[in-house]
DNA sequence: ACCTGAACACCGTTCAAGT
DNA sequence: ACCTGAACACCGTTCAAGT
């Protein structure tokens, strides 16, 4: 509704985050956005360059997470899963976060992203083509999982079946080890 | 455009995957589907319930390929794999195809997809649970590999660094083989 | 049964104009 | 610098009406 503050980016993303916790991805757009802070949806304009940048910036908010999460671990494969962890959590807490990531185009090109993504695991032990695949994989993975998660028709079926926590990360540990058995033979 | 043969779910499935390729996901919509087919569009609704369930049907499209390879596979480890690569193949093919499966909503209960999907696992051995569990956890690597894999800006920066082939294969292996490594002790 | 034409309530985005 | 009002070219969907 009508709202105070003043309009940035900061609180354009927030905006955005509670329409799309009310509407979901599908009725977030950019004049829900601007009602929610009580301005009209040009203004919005001024501060952010498109709808699929303000998308980016959502997306951008749980790489971070998993950014900050990556500094905790000792081995990479502690920091993979402690990463991958955190950005299932921060996923988990807003509404249809797996198809805004799918949905954003990277901000940054990659080639600054990468280094930043992969520098931990890199002196923890792996060579940085080893970091940045095995990450990619950690964040398909963990991505496309709250995806399903996220699915209200698979979520209200699976739940009854499996727990989603459990097998996340089965899924998580399993691949990780596996990545470490790929190194040293069989 | 205009288009003769007849007006039917197969037809509009295949003109909805023509105008994805030319103009993604973004630009797929139902006015142009029905210009590609000679049609108006409301005629659409006559054979299709809306765009959801276009798209749900699109979505399905990679899961039946992915269902057909797991019946190759001998071990569950090898139908796992196949599966995945195929569902992988068939999602290279089309553009956007992932961000299609994220935001596809399954079109049957997936009460009644699941046994269908897990049946080939259970006879090789899987109970019912580590089945559907390791299926939701391939097909989640799957679709977010692919994800990053059409992801424009993504793709033409990881190209010169990592070989996607490889690197999805590497990880795949990785999560199957840590299944099994899961069961048997450490 | 199957399709058209016209309409409704929305979109994202641009741009002159205000302050 | 920052925001509004009005407009443009689109959407998905509904529904009467045609055949």
């Amino acid at each position: 509704m009508g709202a105070s503050a003043k309009l940035d980016r900061s609180a354009i993303l927030e905006a955005a985050f509670e329409v799309l916790n009310q509407e979901g991805l599908e009725g977030l757009s950019l004049r829900l956005v601007a009602e929610q802070l009580g301005v009209q949806a040009p203004a919005l304009y001024w501060h952010v360059r498109n709808k699929a940048e303000l998308i980016s910036l959502m997306a951008a908010t749980f790489a971070e997470a998993s950014g900050r999460a990556v500094l905790a671990g000792r081995t990479w494969q502690d920091k993979l899963i402690l990463s991958a962890q955190a950005r299932r959590q921060a996923m988990l807490a807003r509404r249809d976060s797996a198809r805004v990531c799918v949905m954003a185009q990277p901000l940054r090109s990659a080639a600054e992203a990468a280094p930043q993504l992969t520098a931990p695991l890199v002196t923890a032990g792996l060579t940085s083509r080893q970091a940045l695949s095995y990450q990619a994989a950690v964040i398909a993975y963990t991505v496309g999982w709250v995806a399903y998660e996220q699915s209200q028709a698979m979520h209200d079926f699976l739940t009854q079946l499996i727990d989603f926590d459990a097998s996340f990360t089965t899924g998580l540990h399993a691949m990780v080890r596996g990545f470490g058995a790929g190194e040293s033979g069989s």
